[in-house]
DNA sequence: CTGCTTTACAACTACATCGTTGTGTAGTAG
DNA sequence: CTACTACACAACGATGTAGTTGTAAAGCAG
């Protein structure tokens, strides 16, 4: 995968976008809980302690940009993630925040980077 | 790099935070021109189409998220990328945003994607 | 010192988004 | 049919953010 050089104003427009879905905390924990495998509604609404309208919002969000799939069981409706990816993406910023963090820990002892991984 | 499991709210914040300041079309469009090396704001400006004040701006939140760094020469001020894994997270999101457009594609052929990628 | 350039900060407007409240719809149990 | 459950849609208020305008600070040229 080659990014155009340089990025189209377009491209950027919709990377900014599928980022900006994937950017909420409700979001990011919601599809760590469908990790697991497929759930209703009600049962992510409990697991993410906030309303059941609130819940199935974000989910609408994560349905239409197609990181997430529903099907209809009765009255309950389990979402499922359609997309594995965001989780590479997750792990990616992690390793960015963690970096960050040791060059804040390594500045505060005085030493370098890679002295403090010693 | 492993997530743990499950996600910490805290941590989600953290991984939220950083996905909104690179969801922003100026900022990725910023970072793309500092992939060639370091570049003053005016001529970051005038590559973007923005104004002054604006661009100024969006390197403001950059340099705050320790994306970019900063270095003045005079009255100039040059940033340049700090942390390169921004461009891997930007494929990622490519790849997956290639991958939803197959499987429309397909959908429209009225075949599965591995019979469209023959 | 005067004027020009480059950058950054602050105030403002416009717009998007999060969470809540209220309500509508569909399936299910009695 | 009635009551209950599960989900989703719409409207509202609060908060955040993008872009503009105005301006201040700092360096440099004359």
């Amino acid at each position: 995968m080659d990014l155009p050089r340089p990025i189209p104003a377009d491209l950027a427009e919709l990377i900014a976008q599928r980022l900006r879905v994937i950017g909420d905390p409700l979001r990011i924990r919601t599809l760590d809980l469908l990790r697991d495998g497929e759930r209703p509604v009600s049962e992510i609404a409990d697991a993410l302690g906030t309303s059941q309208q609130n819940a199935s919002k974000h989910l609408g969000v994560l349905l239409q940009a197609g990181i997430v799939n529903r099907h209809k069981v009765g009255t309950s409706a389990y979402y499922a993630i359609a997309d594995d990816s965001v989780f590479a993406l997750c792990e990616q910023v992690c390793g960015g925040i963690q970096a960050q963090v040791a060059e804040l820990g390594a500045l505060i002892e005085g030493t370098t980077v890679q002295e403090a991984a010693r």
